[in-house]
Parts: C-alpha cells; sequence; structure tokens
DNA sequence: AGGAATTTGTGCGTATGTATC
DNA sequence: AGATACATACGCACAAATTCC
C-alpha cells in the first residue's frame, strides 16, 4: 500500500539523484548505467525512470544521448535566467561580483510581496553584494518555505543559484523584475555606503519554477552612483 | 510507412497547437476539450498527447489542472524582445500604454553615448509616455543616421519598432538595459510631473539588430512614483 | 453535505524506431 | 553488420483532484 503522503515515484527518484550528485557520489561526465538496468535496480518501471531523468535534463543536470547513455552534467557555471540579469560597475571596467551573506532566518513571509510558493513561512536570506570590493547593494531574498527545511549559511557559501539546483533541486526558468527607486532599509546587519532612509536603486523580483509556480521573491536596494542594474534580453 | 523526415507526432501536434494559439483560434482562458476526446480527433494516443501538452506547458502557453481541465494561457503582449521590457503602473493595475512624439531631429550623436552605427549623425526622437492616460516618462532614442535618410513624425504614429521593421526592415534582436538613478532632464517640448533636476529612474539602452550591429541607443526617465520598469526573463 | 461523474496524473508493459558503438 | 541504448508511440489500470447534481 503507498504512503499517501509520498511523493510519486519520478519524483522520488529524481530527487534521489539529484542529492547523489549533490554529494558527489555521482561525478560531472559520469555515465548512468542503462535504464532497463536502473529501472530494475531501483524496482520501478523504465517509462518512471525516464520521467525522472527527463526531469534531471531539464534541470540541467543530465545530458541524454541517444543510443549512447545518459552523462552526469555537473557544470558549476551560470545556466539559467540568472546570467542576464547582473550588478555592475557605473563606472566602466569589470570588477568581480561577490556576495556576503548576512543572515539567514525562517520567518513569517512579508506583507507586501506578491504570493509566492504555498507555505506561509519563508527563509530570508539577506546579503551584501560588492562589485570589484566595493559594498554596492543590499539584497533580501525570500525563498517558500516548503522548498527546504533549514538553510545554514555556509550552504550558500558558494552561489545561490547553485545552491537551489544542486541541494533543492530547483531551477529558476523565469524571472519578472521591477525597478524604481526606494528608500535604504535600515538594517542592524549592514554598513551600507548609503545611509539608511536615503532613496537608491530598487529592484523586485518574482522568480517563477519551471512548472510555471512563483517561488521566490527578492528585493535589492542598490547605490546608483556606484553600480549600474544590468538586464541583458537575446 | 512513417515518413523518416518528419518530425515525431508529439512535436508535430504542440506546434499545431501552437499555430492555433498564435493564430487566435485557441484563445486565452479557452478550455481545451477532455484529452481522451482530443486524442481520438487527432488519431494519436492520450499518452502522446500529453507530451505535446506537457510541451506547451512549459513553454507557459498552458495551464493544465487535475480533475478540471487543460486551459489556453496567451498574453498576446508577451511576444518579442520588447515584450519583456516594459512600463506598467506602480499601484497595480494595468492602463493603456501609449506614447507621444515630441520632436525628431538629426543631429550629430551624443557624446556620453556608447558606440552604434557607422555614422557620425543618429535620428533623435523624444517621446512622452504615458501609462492610462498619465504622463510617466521621458524617453529619448538615439538611431544611427545610416538606417534612415530621415524621418517625419507621423511615420512613427503607430508604434516606433513597427516602423523600425516595416519601413527600414530593421528588427531589434538584443538589447541591454542598464538601469540606475538621474536628474530628470530639461527640456523644453515637455510637461512632465517632476521638476527639471529631480532625481527619478533612469534606463540607458542599447539595441543590437541581428546580426549583431549595435544600431540603437536610448535614454528613458521615469517617475517611480508612478511607473515601475519591468524586465521579464524566460 | 455528500456521492457520482468527469478529468487529469501516475505507473506499468510492450513494440518498434533510430542513433551510437 | 550486429549489438546496445535511448526515443517514440500505444494501451491499460488505477489514483487524485475537481466538478456537478
Amino acid at each position: 500500500m503507498p504512503d499517501p503522503n509520498a511523493l510519486p515515484i519520478y519524483q522520488r527518484t529524481a530527487e534521489r539523484l539529484i542529492r547523489e550528485i549533490a554529494a558527489g557520489r555521482l561525478l560531472d561526465g559520469e555515465r548512468l548505467p542503462p535504464e532497463r538496468d536502473m529501472a530494475v535496480s531501483l524496482g520501478i518501471s523504465v517509462g518512471t525512470l525516464r520521467k525522472s531523468l527527463a526531469d534531471l535534463q531539464s534541470r540541467g543536470l543530465l545530458e541524454r544521448r541517444q543510443g549512447s547513455g545518459n552523462y552526469i552534467r555537473h557544470q558549476p557555471e551560470a545556466s539559467g535566467v540568472y546570467a542576464f540579469f547582473r550588478l555592475e560597475l557605473a563606472k566602466g571596467g569589470g570588477g568581480l561580483p561577490t556576495a556576503e551573506v548576512l543572515s539567514v532566518a525562517r520567518l513569517e513571509k512579508p506583507r507586501p510581496a506578491p504570493g509566492f510558493g504555498p507555505s506561509p513561512e519563508a527563509h530570508r536570506i539577506r546579503r551584501l553584494r560588492a562589485v570589484g570590493g566595493v559594498p554596492a547593494a543590499l539584497e533580501e531574498i525570500w525563498l517558500d518555505g516548503a522548498r527546504a527545511e533549514r538553510i545554514a549559511p555556509r550552504d550558500l557559501s558558494e552561489s545561490l543559484y547553485l545552491f537551489y539546483r544542486d541541494r533543492l533541486g530547483l531551477v529558476i526558468s523565469r524571472v519578472e523584475d521591477r525597478l524604481g527607486t526606494a528608500p535604504v532599509p535600515d538594517w542592524t546587519e549592514a554598513p551600507f555606503g548609503p545611509t539608511a532612509g536615503q532613496t537608491v536603486g530598487y529592484v523586485e523580483r518574482t522568480g517563477w519554477d519551471q512548472e510555471g509556480r512563483a517561488v521566490e521573491f527578492s528585493r535589492t536596494w542598490f547605490d546608483p552612483d556606484r553600480v549600474r542594474y544590468v538586464a541583458r534580453m537575446r
């Protein structure tokens, strides 16, 4: 008798494989066993396994080659929509973008936010973003509570979207950014160039997953004298 | 015997449905017949049809509700590059965006602009943009002089990008927007809510044609109290 | 309120096609 | 050419969600 609370087999299988990849037991470039063999060893049908594999493929974690095999793709490279939105220095030149996690907390969702995700709670991640070593923006990200049990600051040491993909199996496939100006918030965590209350550039973002569900909401305050917000569309 | 050059049935079916939507034969919100019925009328199996429908869903054209039905999701303004960048009212609600041409002139290119096009001259088009009847932004577009001999204001009565496409054979296929804040310029042409010199939202855009040549440069000042600049990425 | 009917979601099995080795 | 492996397509049974009466 199946557990009524359990996720579908194909989802459990996909998440299991994602965990294997995140844990390093499946390495980049590695070839999986043939689908028939995998299905047998997992105790599921080939069709169900194929649905799991298609899921991994759509998340960019697997490359499927007809006649050849299924290959793990675990590149820590930028993929997906975030490559198209970035902060860069206002006065020419590059400058490496970095992000320092200031705090992580699980809280009730903020009220002025648009609806996202099923949970009444969300993880609030506050970051101080810098470009070329210069603090340039404050960022507050709200991730729906149903997506992760707990998040520790060191989970996010690499990159936020890698954490999403590798640890949560979450790929943000569509975002909408709303831009304007807003006063700098008064955070206890952050030293930031402009004084609290001063009007700066402001971006509000909603992020959706592949199934079209809103899962993320974020706000960024940036110093327009130091940094520009860039959106690129192909 | 199946044509070896033909696409798979599920792909052909998906494209057929997409064409139906694009042609307006399937309207937004419309409910499709039950999958079993559709499959019969298309002469394919339910499984194959379901794969086509999943394709449409992943493209955001279809919403599938278990126990209810499959519903067309078609936002006609969501096509083309410029659909991804728009102004909308800050306080919810739609509101028809309009643009009034204030002046058109052929001038030397502005100096602080990034390079675009081969000519030393460019057409400068100034527009007053409104949303829902309320003036919300000033816009200045520079189009490389080599792209057109002369431009009359009434050429632009319809839409700037229709003029580009239909009269100049120019399709903007990539844009990059840089956002920040800037003081309102002191134009003689324009009545605009905020006083000249006041700091407002500011967007600087470079536009490229299909061959990757930069051809257009524009600047927009918008009142962040009235209007938000929205960038959407798929 | 509640049960029946409808509709999509999940899972399995099988046969055949096509690309790769 | 043959074997291997993924892709496509079909059909069926049951589960889960929604809708209708």
